[in-house]
DNA sequence: CAATTAATCAATCATTCGCTTAAATATTAA
DNA sequence: TTAATATTTAAGCGAATGATTGATTAATTG
């Protein structure tokens, strides 16, 4: 093997790592499979592809060695091949909102469109969080609740927010979060409270980039579940 | 904007990054320019292409936000644009090598066929540098070196490795080290100092990983120079 | 066993990619 | 100004990609 053999041997297996990053559809599926497990229909629908599409796709990262399959019964199961995925997705989303100031513009454009007021300040809302001054909010479904949360969140997911207000406190403000920036459910979360008349703000970050932050979560490290919650 | 162009928009923006790192090539020349800034030129040679062919993949990473260009004279100068970027190569490296096992045993043929004697356990080998009990070599071009190195390393590249050899220190571990696990050059080094008798040893880590390892460097951080070094 | 359901596979097609070769641009040196 | 040098641009080509559609496989249910 010379050397020009082995760089290009070793730097092609690393790229099919940069590959299975290289499609939207497949980073919009680890952000879900980094919340929790799914099966292929509950991708595709989640996503808005067809089942065949996201099959395909879903063995591309299988393939590049990111997911774990399992197949019980009729069902195929995904999910991360193991926590370092999705330590490793928090950092590839860092570095895009960083890189690509476009994503920025898209967002506010969109929350401002959302009727969302004057963002508050992550900082000022996260350290309200860490005092228990607000009441936290998960609003994602209640598995990917049950996969991993927030100590001291409950759990509010979006179908059941109406049907449910009357078991909130009163006079106390709101912060919801969901699966992360690029999600929109905690923002629609707070655009219905506020409808409400409930003082509800949005937290940008997912179960793992607050934990990161040192927010105490029921999981022990990113993208797989607490040994508490098994 | 619906919620589906929302996402679409922003995955289709992360999703840069990730083409960014879809080639091989380019992941080379990533590789390369965390050691230091390049020009066209030379990226060319030194990864085995076209000057076209590397222009071309130079402006897509340009065009993804991780590099940034600047014009000298008749020489465009390519660097990483920022540390994040060095520190997350580092990140993408550690998952390649993590969830890509193809390329340990890549790795380990190739240094084998080098005639690498059985690899030393590299904590051994870090302890020993850590106590100074071995003389560490940076084997990379002087312009590496001095971009950023390991405190207490010597630059002594390659191509004066045998005229320089009467400058070592008699009957002392030598330690070689160079652009990380995918470089040859502390393997060659190391190669070539065993054959002029002298007990040599290949540190597998960048000065970057080193550095993430608590050793250290004059690299305030990753991928960009130390203020120390200017 | 037949029908249903979940997922994959196969064929197709327009698009994009990686690379080559050759021409064009821009800057410096003679 | 001409020549030389560094880089980019353009055109072209085979291969790979992303998505669609319809058929196929495998497990479950009636």
């Amino acid at each position: 093997m010379t050397k020009r053999a082995f760089k290009d041997a070793v730097y092609r297996q690393a790229a099919w790592i940069g590959k299975a990053l290289a499609s939207p559809k497949r980073l919009e599926l680890l952000e879900l499979l980094a919340q929790a497990p799914r099966t292929v229909e509950v991708l595709a629908a989640e996503t808005e592809a067809t089942v065949a599409n996201t099959s395909q796709h879903l063995q591309i990262l299988f393939a590049a060695g990111l997911l774990d399959a399992h197949k019980g019964g009729r069902f195929v199961t995904y999910r991360l091949a193991d926590a370092s995925v999705g330590k490793f997705l928090l950092d590839f989303r860092a570095l895009s909102e960083k890189r690509r100031a476009e994503i920025d513009r898209i967002k506010r454009q969109f929350f401002a469109e959302m009727g969302e007021v004057e963002p508050v300040n992550q900082e000022t809302l996260l350290e309200r969080v860490r005092r228990g001054e607000a009441l936290v909010l998960d609003v994602r479904p209640a598995e990917e609740f049950h996969h991993a949360h927030l100590v001291g969140a409950i759990s509010l997911p979006l179908p059941e927010l109406e049907s449910r207000l009357s078991q909130l406190p009163k006079n106390k403000e709101v912060v919801a979060y969901c699966r992360g920036p690029f999600c929109v459910l905690a923002a629609e979360a707070v655009q219905r409270l506020r409808r409400h008349g409930i003082p509800a703000y949005r937290l940008e970050g997912s179960v793992y980039d607050l934990q990161a932050l040192g927010l105490p979560t029921t999981a022990s490290a990113s993208g797989h579940p607490p040994a508490v919650d098994r």
